[in-house]
RNA sequence: GGGAGCAUAGCUCAGCUGGGAGAGCAUCUGCCUUACAAGCAGAGGGUCAUAGGUUCGAGCCCUAUUGUUCCCACCA
């Protein structure tokens, strides 16, 4: 088996195989399993005709990490997957596609129906797509439970909470302002809305006084929306225009007559201290409206051109009909000047189109009462935000929200439950479909129009364990356990799922949310589209395997924090796989034995009870930073101790055994294999794949890593004796490395080593050692430093120094310098740390132990000072 | 206008409850040593943004400043 293995790992014969034996075994399969613990996660549903980007590979990363972890140390982990409808997105796909590949063809060509017949081939076509990139990189979700936001279960559980929240007053239509998106032709909620500064300008106008030859002066950013003005508002205490009030002014351009009105909303020292009402498009001018009792007069179609109310600008799209009225404006001489002003503009979060405000008929979610409870429930601790500071976000977010437009005039998504009747004008939200009014048994007509995406992503808590049905696994695996996500959906998704579990299921969705950032480009930009600078997963997994992939998302990433790519970093993953993957080599190479089982602790040697000591106490921290969500450094621990203890020493120090008994030291074997495959399981939920392959390999019971139980802390194994003692060892080891490599003997000179020490006992067992390690031809380890050679080069360490006669090499002016430097080195340190121990506010404040450990190293030091003293003496 | 993050080695970033500054990459030196050259053994490199403060002790806590990024907000 082992001489099979190839000298460097390849990902691409491994993943596809073990992640096909896991669906096999049935390993990501949840069935409730009341004697465990439920885990649940919900996966966030990527969008079902998008593609895998780096972005959703860190999210499915961090979520695969927990529940592998949690399902290998006993929970009932489940994971549920699936993916959205996300209307606006995929209708747009659909009809984009149909534009280009069928002749301009539009979905009011082919009517509703027929559109939505495409939809759903589109959504047949692409929907596994995504499905299947997230098995490559490694997902165990729960395959048989995959969801669908607009699936018959997913379209129930919309249905009953639109009834409930209408029932309950919660919904509602009316007639306010929206933002409408002109290309996407949809009301959009305020969340859907991208603000960002552009450079515009202030038209300033003159809108002359009735039966005067007066005139007031306004500054506008948008001048069309003047065919909707119904009021100039002015400050009640701007001295400038008290007169003024009441008194009517002339539309310009219209004709209409509008009248001056006092409201505290206008800012004295803003422009010119005169602002243009147009209730009907803007958001801040229909509440001013709505307290003056004005007319709302929409000006524009839902495509952004200029309506009946347009007078002459009718039909003209709002940039054109603004061109032209600066251009009337100008000839009549009302226009005084043109400032340019940089300003925020929303954009569609979708199209990017700027987006019109404009009052229209809508459904609405009444937020306050909702809002409330979700403050409460992460006020009192019931959902808490990793890391904490999102808190604040949420909670701002929460306390000012508006309501929330739900209603959307698109055909793809569901359909909002709400029928109108012919006859007696009446509505009637049903759970059901109805075709007559069961007020007058007059014909019904559905509404046109569909719901927000996130209406049916907030339920996805819980519509994907059967809600509202009362299933058992509803009853067993809600509330989950975490949702993990990125902050930029916080308020599209984290809030609404909140909110919504309060309200339906009475309890928080999930305890946790564990919040990450964005996956940036080498040069810190976000990955884009349009920059074409987005990186795509599936390459580096084909190039580099999905471990290494994992790897290094994992890797120097802290909650919260956004992270850069570049696929240097995911080399260093690849070659730490391959580092792994060789070490087992060489633990497999020649193995006999056949379980893997430890001796008796006995039996066991100093450096069997030091790397068992050093991989108990990485269980402890690996567990422990995994807990509290502290998954880059648990990974880290994990690089570092595989990489420096396990590799570099502890194989080391084992070969002397295999080289001299020909590799058939049973302990050594046990010891290697014990500590590798116990290693490989903390590292599974890391690195699935190759862990597997070497489990596999390797003695195990079971019949895959992914499902054997995750290490614990074992009391047994902690031996601070092993650990220090081999430290001694070990930097005597780097000691001697130091001092040849500065004085460039090449590793093929053997030289002797003679360790002079008092103990000598714990640098006998080290004798192989040295000579393995630190190219060692013979090693005396002796307590009476007369017995070694005169002419020597000396190395201090702890506890020891240490004599290599090189004679050939020895300069002694050198050897003068060097141990000049190390004196002085050490005697810094002597004063730093007696410094720190005559200051009594140290030795009374700190803690005992810290006090203690200065004064060893004080003690440390002296001895090694002492040392290079006697060694300057002898030189000279 | 509010709020938040970040500022640590040439680059990218860790540093968990305050106890002598770390990793990867890059650079330099020497090694194909029977797991691994995607490797091994070494080395150099940091007033932890600035100024105060708390503390026996600060990269970490507090205050202010500077730079930078992001989020929220209806100033026409």
């Amino acid at each position: 088996m082992a001489k099979e293995l190839p000298k460097t790992y390849d990902p691409k014969a491994v993943e596809e195989k073990v992640y096909q034996e896991w669906l096999d075994g049935g390993y990501f399969h949840a069935e409730v399993d009341k004697s465990k613990k439920p885990f649940t996660v919900v996966i966030p549903p990527p969008n079902v005709t998008g593609q895998l980007h780096m972005g959703h590979a860190l999210d499915e990363t961090f979520q695969d990490i927990i529940i592998r972890t949690k399902r290998m140390q006993g929970y009932n982990a489940l994971w549920i997957p699936g993916t959205d409808h996300a209307g606006i997105a995929t209708q747009i796909k659909v009809e984009e596609d149909m534009r280009v590949n069928e002749n301009g063809l539009t979905r009011y060509d082919l009517g509703r129906e027929k559109f939505l017949e495409r939809v759903w081939a589109w959504k047949e076509k692409f929907g596994d797509r995504i499905i299947n990139q997230l098995k490559k990189i490694g997902c165990s979700c729960d395959w048989n439970r995959e969801r669908f936001t607009m699936d018959d279960g997913c379209s129930k559980a919309v249905r009953e909470v639109f009834v409930n929240l209408y029932n309950k007053g919660l919904i509602y239509q009316g007639t306010r302002i929206i933002n409408l998106c002109p290309s996407c032709k949809t009301a959009l909620s305020d969340a859907e809305v991208e603000y960002s500064e552009q450079d515009g300008h202030f038209w300033h106008i003159k809108y002359p006084i009735k039966d005067s030859n007066e005139f007031v002066e306004i500054a506008t950013t948008r001048p069309e929306t003047l065919l909707g003005d119904t009021a100039v508002a002015v400050n009640p205490d701007d001295d400038r225009y008290k007169d003024l009030v009441g008194k009517m002014l002339i539309l310009p351009l219209v004709g209409r007559e509008i009248p001056i009105i006092a409201d505290e909303y206008v800012d004295k020292e803003f422009g010119t201290g005169c602002v243009k009402i147009t209730p009907a498009h803007d958001p801040n001018d229909f509440e001013v409206g709505k307290r003056h009792g004005l007319a709302e007069i929409k000006v524009m179609n839902d495509d952004a051109t200029i309506n009946e109310y347009g007078g002459q600008y009718q039909g003209m799209d709002r940039y054109e009909a603004r061109k032209a009225m600066v251009k009337d404006l100008d000839e009549l001489g009302l226009l005084v000047k043109v400032e340019d002003h940089a300003h925020n503009v929303g954009g569609c979060y979708r199209c990017g189109t700027t987006v019109e405000p404009i009052t229209s008929k809508q459904w609405f979610v009444k937020m306050k009462p909702l809002a409330e409870t979700a403050v409460k429930a992460v006020e009192n601790g019931e959902t808490k935000f990793i890391p904490e500071r999102f808190t604040k976000t949420y909670m701002h977010w929460m306390e000012n929200v508006h309501d929330w437009c739900i209603s959307r005039q698109l055909w793809w998504g569901h359909r909002i439950p709400a029928f109108y009747c012919e006859d007696c004008g009446e509505t009637t939200v049903s759970k059901e479909d109805i075709t007559v009014c069961p007020k007058c048994g007059g014909k019904v007509k559905q509404d046109e129009d569909v719901l927000d995406t996130w209406f049916s992503s907030a339920l996805w808590p819980f519509s994907t364990l059967g809600w509202p049905d009362k299933t058992e696994d509803l009853e067993h695996f809600y509330p989950t356990a975490v949702l993990v996500t990125g902050y930029d959906i916080i308020f599209f998704w984290v809030s609404r799922m909140i909110f919504s579990g309060l309200e339906h299921m009475g309890e928080v969705p999930f305890k946790d949310v564990y919040i990450h950032g964005l996956v940036r480009d080498s040069q810190g930009r976000k990955m884009s589209k349009s920059l074409g600078n987005g990186i795509d997963p599936l390459e580096i997994i084909d190039k580099y395997g999905a471990d290494a992939l994992r790897f290094t998302l994992a890797t120097g990433n802290s909650p919260g924090n956004d992270m850069r790519f570049y696929t240097e970093r995911v080399e260093a993953s690849r070659n730490f796989a391959n580092k792994i993957w060789n070490a087992s080599r060489f633990v497999l190479m020649n193995l006999s034995i056949e379980k893997c089982e430890l001796p008796e602790l006995s039996k066991l040697e100093i450096s069997d009870r030091w790397i068992l000591s050093r991989y108990n106490d990485l269980v402890k921290e690996v567990t422990e930073n995994l807990d509290k969500y502290e998954l880059g450094i648990a990974v880290s621990k994990l690089y570092d101790f595989i990489w420096d203890e396990f590799c570099d020493w502890y194989i080391e120090l084992v070969k002397p055994r295999f080289f001299e008994e020909g590799y058939s030291n049973v302990v050594a074997q046990q010891v290697l294999v014990y500590v590798l495959s116990n290693t490989l399981k903390l590292l599974h939920p890391f690195m699935p794949f190759i862990t597997e392959e070497i489990w596999q390999a390797l003695p195990h019971e079971g019949k895959s890593i992914m499902i054997s139980s995750f290490p614990i802390y074992d009391e047994k194994f902690k031996n601070v004796d092993a650990e220090h003692d081999m430290q001694l060892v070990m930097d005597a080891i780097k000691g001697i490395r130091n001092i040849r490599n500065e004085m460039n003997v090449p590793p093929s000179k053997k030289a002797a080593v003679y360790v002079v020490t008092e103990q000598t006992e714990v640098f006998k067992v080290g004798t192989a050692f040295f000579e393995r390690l630190a190219s060692a031809s013979e090693v005396n380890v002796i307590a009476d430093k007369s017995a070694a050679p005169g002419n020597a080069v000396s190395v201090i360490v702890p506890s020891a120094e240490i004599l290599l006669p090189l004679d050939e090499l020895v300069d002694k002016e050198k050897e003068l310098d060097r141990l000049g430097k190390e004196q002085k080195r050490l005697e810094c340190e002597i004063k730093r740390v007696e410094g720190k121990l005559s200051n009594k506010g140290f030795t009374e404040k700190a803690p005992a132990k810290v006090v203690e450990e200065e004064r060893q190293k004080g003690e440390k030091y002296k001895e090694m000072l002492a040392a290079v003293l006697g060694s300057i003496e002898k030189l000279k």
